[in-house]
RNA sequence: AGCCCCGUAGUGCAGCGGUUAGCACAAGAGACUCUGGAUCUCUAGACACCAGUUCGAAUCUGGUCGGGGCUGCCA
């Protein structure tokens, strides 16, 4: 393969965006080798061609300002009219190109144009403009030039002089493929085939360049790596993998139809990679602490923990035990519902990896619960009960004082309508969803994690898929979620919640 | 309005004249489980419409309806 920049327009290319548009390519798991070009490797060639148009008497110099050849274009139900400058002689149009290139004239009063036909049906092909002048500094080609090719014109040049057998682009330049076989006929060369196909539309986030930069630039999100955002860096920054990324795009293949994927579909790819390659740790994000009565003050265990259940080659780990530890707050529920399997007070259930634990107390503030007063079985060491008792479900815990603190970030759609820009007669930043990001910083995790690196990606157990984000100091540990793990109790809650509030008022 | 493109389960794709119209996700039911995860089993669900060609049409032709794109010296 190789990477090609169309690089037409010296205005709207920043060296910037170059470096990271390769820098993310590669990181998607791209190589092209040595084969990196730019458009702007061919501007010399691209000027020949047009001197053999001009000579074939197929372009011409056009003075119309710019504003007027708009208006002389006519609209799509009525044709233009063809330019006064239209029927220059060969001799007068070669001499006012070569002093376009040289530097004589200011931008903008003249332009190279194809001779097509300025009432063809398609716009694309009323005498298109072939050259403008730009006075500009291009990030490749410095000062040398001052007039730059337009897309149209320069593409199927590139796509020739490569002698790419395929061109493939997105279906807004499907008008414009008669163009792009027209030039490449006029000046009877290598003619390449482009082929259209859809862009990528995602539920509940915007995909368009132009969308994105609002985005940006607005300061809705915090940079183009914005964990919330669709962009490579952004989905990096988040944790996707760029295996399951390359396997999303396979499945959803491509079409002529503009088609809107579901987020969930990315987020089952997600899953279904991280499940096989993240290491698990424990982790609570909102802590309740618990205290063993029966567990001795000054003891503290090492128990056994697997690394990665779906790969046992992974081996294990120890983690620290004591009398004092964290559990979800989630994970306690003084008055449950019947289908609620978790810690309630006299209910029996596993610490992971540790032991059978009973709640026989729960110590409250203002109504909430602070603190729980628990037993502990210590037959049960390492999770498995001898006699055979079953317990309803295993919570993930951590020990108070050896975990360590970090700041959790959670991300939700960013969006919360699944087609923000379809909306008629409406902005699509009115559906920001204002809890996309929240922020928490009172999390406690396991010690083993203190050694993880930027961008490593592993698994809490129960909660979902993290990885550690660049935005980690010394003594400030980020993590972000990915995703959160498919789970049957929040799915049950939420269809709840839906069934509720119609009645809720 | 002129030109171009596109219509297959809720979603995304496959099907290229003869298939019980296939796959994945989502949905529903169950099994299993030291992650309410993973895994496994099962269920429901679609050819936009109308003509025509043909022994036979999701596939070919015409029309209707519906969706999208195009009036930058942007790409």
């Amino acid at each position: 393969m190789r990477n090609r920049f169309d690089d037409t327009n010296p205005a709207k290319e920043e060296e910037e965006y170059v470096q990271s548009i390769i820098d993310n390519v590669k990181w998607l798991g791209f190589d092209w080798e040595d084969r990196l070009f730019f458009a702007s490797d061919y501007f010399d060639q691209m000027y020949e061609y047009a001197i053999q148009l001009i000579k074939a008497g197929k372009a011409y110099v056009d003075d119309l300002p710019a504003d007027q050849i708009t208006e002389f274009r006519g609209t799509l139900t009525q044709p233009g009219k063809n330019s006064p400058y239209r029927d220059r002689s060969i001799e007068e149009n070669l001499n006012l190109f070569q002093r376009m290139k040289t530097g004589e004239f200011p931008d903008g009063q003249k332009v190279l144009r194809a001779k097509i036909d300025m009432a063809h049906p398609n716009l694309n092909m009323r005498d298109p403009v072939m050259y403008r002048i730009l006075h500009a500094s291009h990030h490749r080609t410095g000062d040398r030039w001052c007039i730059y090719p337009m897309y149209d014109w320069a593409h199927g040049l590139e796509d020739s002089i490569e002698r790419i057998t395929h061109s493939i682009c997105t279906l807004e330049f499907e008008n414009h493929r008669p163009l792009y076989d027209w030039f490449l006929d006029a000046l009877g060369v290598y003619h390449p085939q482009q082929i259209e196909f859809a862009r990528l539309n995602l539920t509940y986030t915007v995909m368009s360049k132009r969308l994105l930069f609002q985005l940006v630039e607005e300061g809705h999100v915090a940079g183009w790596d914005d964990p919330r955002l669709p962009t490579i860096s952004g989905m990096r920054r988040r944790g996707y993998s760029p295996s399951s990324i390359r396997a999303f795009c396979k499945r959803i293949g491509v079409a002529k139809f503009n088609s809107m994927v579901d987020f969930e579909f990315l987020e089952h790819n997600i899953r279904e990679d991280l499940n096989k390659t993240s290491p698990r740790f424990m982790g609570v994000l909102r802590p309740l602490k618990i205290v063993i009565e029966n567990y001795s003050d000054q003891q503290t265990e090492e128990l056994e923990a697997v690394n990665n259940p779906e790969e046992p080659a992974r081996g294990t780990r120890k983690i620290p035990f004591s009398k004092t530890l964290f559990i979800e707050q989630d994970d306690f529920m003084e008055n449950p519902p019947k289908d609620y399997y978790r810690l309630t007070v006299g209910r029996e259930v596993r610490l992971r990896y540790a032991y059978f634990i009973k709640c026989l107390e729960v110590i409250k503030k203002d109504g909430r619960p602070v603190e729980l007063r628990c037993s502990y079985d210590p037959a049960t060491k390492g999770g498995y009960a001898p006699d055979g008792r079953k317990v309803k479900s295993t919570i993930h815990w951590v020990s108070m004082s050896h975990a360590v603190p970090a700041e959790v970030r959670l991300y939700d759609r960013l969006f919360t309508i699944a087609d923000p820009v379809g909306q008629k007669g409406m902005d699509f930043k009115e559906f920001l969803n204002p809890q996309s990001l929240e922020v928490l910083r009172d999390c406690r995790i396991e010690p083993a994690m203190k050694t993880l690196k930027p961008f490593e990606r592993f698994q809490f157990e129960r909660l979902g898929y993290f990885c550690v984000d660049p935005d980690t100091t010394k003594d400030n540990l980020v993590l972000n979620r990915t995703v959160e793990l498919r789970s049957s109790w929040t799915k049950l809650q939420k269809q709840r919640r839906k069934n509720q509030e119609p009645f809720n008022t």
